[in-house]
RNA sequence: GGGCCGUUAGCUCAGCGGUAGAGCAGCGGACUUUUAAUCCGUUGGCCGCGGGUUCAAUCCCCGCACGGCCCA
């Protein structure tokens, strides 16, 4: 496939430490050291106190930059934890070792151990004693100094990314250290972890379209899960009363710079508590990633400075279309003028749709995008929310909240319906505007229904966009930048 | 789905209606304290794919593929 000469040279580099008895892939030698730690523990001793040590470090890892004089070389080598530069000198390794050395290529991982010393720059050094190879490579890597950018690249080919960018690599250390943070932080408020079923009969918990699946043996359609939802919440009257779940979700949707088909999610219900509670805990919550993260309430997110100092601004979704897109009151009351008022903003609506909803797309349109410091949006129509608790004082109202920062989505929670005759109810509903050709309409669950019938505490739930999450904390501007392996088009060969 | 942009050496990028250039990497040589090492020499290309226009296309036109951004 990619018969060109720099491939050509490396098979022949191969042919030739072969044909010398060198194994290519060995696997008996163990790092004792990594770079990181070398430069944090003897970055302030000088050269009279690390020729003192009579200590031996080895590193082992990929050959970044070769520097060749001749008869000594520096070199730099890369491990997960960052870079060291090491010397090779003819006049100290063996012979054999030394010869080695001349056929490696950048790219190679190899193995070294010796003793500290500082260069006539100053800059800490290895001094190889021995030297081995642990892994010949055969492609050459992205240049030394500009890297790979190209984004395609970066995506199908992830190791050559994460081997020639450091900043790709700190952004995954960043994001585990967050997810790290979250698990504590549930577990500290004696949350207990599940996992629910990916293959569900039904894709139910949110408004999406589903991947579609079979199980052979069942010979039974499955939906990969766009969300956990009805599960926790069957743990819940289970008698679980707090759990949280860390997981990927599935929606059949649209790729953008914020959307994956596949993405991360926590989701988690916690008993005896409202959805007001749950504004204060995810308060909580941020601060507590934040200050870990950034020792400190506030960052720059693309270019504007986001402050998480609680309490958050709260604002009804009914203020936010009065103040924010400019709605007179009828416009928001009057259906025929809310009508009107979407199509004049440019909203994509039926006639037919429930008045909430239309509201909802303006909300959507205008209101969204500029919500950039954190915010919770409150009370939305019933007509958008079959799984919520109505409000006490406005039975059209859900007990419910969006968090907004930096213009999007974050989260959602809300009091959990636990009414059975209400759920139904509103299945009931969903199923109507199904048959009128919405298929993200939720389906039916009467299994789910069957499981409130037995009771299920008053509880509140919420569930948090965790790959948008590590967008926001590590001023990333595509979703992509935060997912591994974001789904790309198969290439045709 | 629509609009705009991109695709040239392994990588990062120039270029232009007259058969392709740089830097890095590679290869050969010099060099035992470099930091994108330096110096001398040098290899390497279906210019994304398929059509069209033209005496001539990497360049202009059309289609396709993949990607990016914006919109829906």
């Amino acid at each position: 496939m990619e018969d060109n000469d720099l491939l050509k040279v490396r098979l022949e580099k191969i042919a030739a430490l072969k044909a010398a008895g060198v194994d290519l892939y060995p696997n008996d030698a163990k790092p004792q050291n990594t770079t990181a730690e070398i430069l944090e523990g003897f970055g302030g001793k000088d050269g009279e106190s690390l020729a003192r040590l009579t200590e031996k470090f080895s590193l082992a890892g990929r050959l970044m930059a070769i520097r060749s004089f001749g008869k000594a070389a520096f070199v730099k080598l890369q491990d997960r934890k960052g870079q060291m530069q090491c010397y090779i000198a003819k006049n100290i390794l063996s012979e054999q070792d030394f010869s080695i050395f001349k056929k490696l290529d950048i790219g190679d991982i190899i193995y070294v151990s010796g003793k500290l010393f500082r260069t006539k720059t100053n800059e800490l050094t290895l001094e190889a004693q021995t030297l081995r190879l642990m892994a010949k490579s055969i492609h050459p890597l992205p240049e030394k100094w500009h890297g790979l950018t190209d984004i395609e690249t970066r995506y199908r080919q992830r190791h050559l990314d994460l081997i020639s960018n450091p900043a790709v690599r700190e952004i995954f250390y960043r994001r585990s250290l967050i997810i790290k943070l979250m698990r504590q932080f549930m577990d500290n408020h004696d949350f207990l972890e599940v996992e629910t079923p990916m293959m569900q009969p039904r894709a139910g918990g949110a408004v999406a379209r589903p991947f579609k699946t079979h199980h052979n043996a069942l010979d039974q359609d499955l939906y990969l899960r766009i969300a956990p939802e009805l599960y926790l919440k069957r743990l819940v009257t289970g008698g679980l009363e707090r759990v949280y779940e860390i997981n990927r979700n599935f929606r059949n949707e649209g790729i953008s710079t914020f959307h994956n088909p596949e993405f991360t999610m926590m989701e988690f219900y916690l008993s005896y508590a409202t959805y007001e509670d749950l504004m204060s805990l995810t308060e909580e919550l941020f601060v507590f990633i934040a200050q870990n993260v950034f020792n400190g309430l506030s960052f720059a997110y693309q270019g504007s400075e986001i402050d998480l100092t609680p309490p958050w601004r709260r604002l009804s979704v009914n203020d936010a279309l009065l103040q924010i897109a400019g709605m007179e009151p009828a416009d928001v009351s009057d259906p025929a003028k809310t009508i009107a008022f979407a199509r004049r903003v440019g909203c994509d609506i039926k006639e037919t749709d429930p008045h909430g909803k239309i509201l909802m797309a303006i909300f959507d349109e205008v209101v969204e995008k500029k919500l950039i410091q954190p915010t919770f949006v409150t009370q939305y129509p019933v007509a958008v929310s079959p799984l919520s608790r109505r409000s006490n004082t406005d039975p059209e109202l859900v007990d419910r909240f969006e968090l907004y920062i930096s213009g999007r989505e974050i989260a959602n929670a809300f009091s959990e319906l636990n009414d059975p005759a209400d759920q139904r109810e509103r299945f009931m509903q969903q199923l109507k505007e199904r048959e009128a050709g919405d298929d993200e309409a939720h389906e039916m669950d009467e299994d789910y229904v069957r499981t409130l019938e037995y009771g299920m505490p008053p509880t509140a739930g919420e569930g948090i966009g965790i790959d948008r999450l590590i967008m926001l904390f590590t001023d990333s501007a595509s979703i992509r930048d935060v997912i591994l392996f974001p789904l790309l088009r198969t290439r045709q060969e």
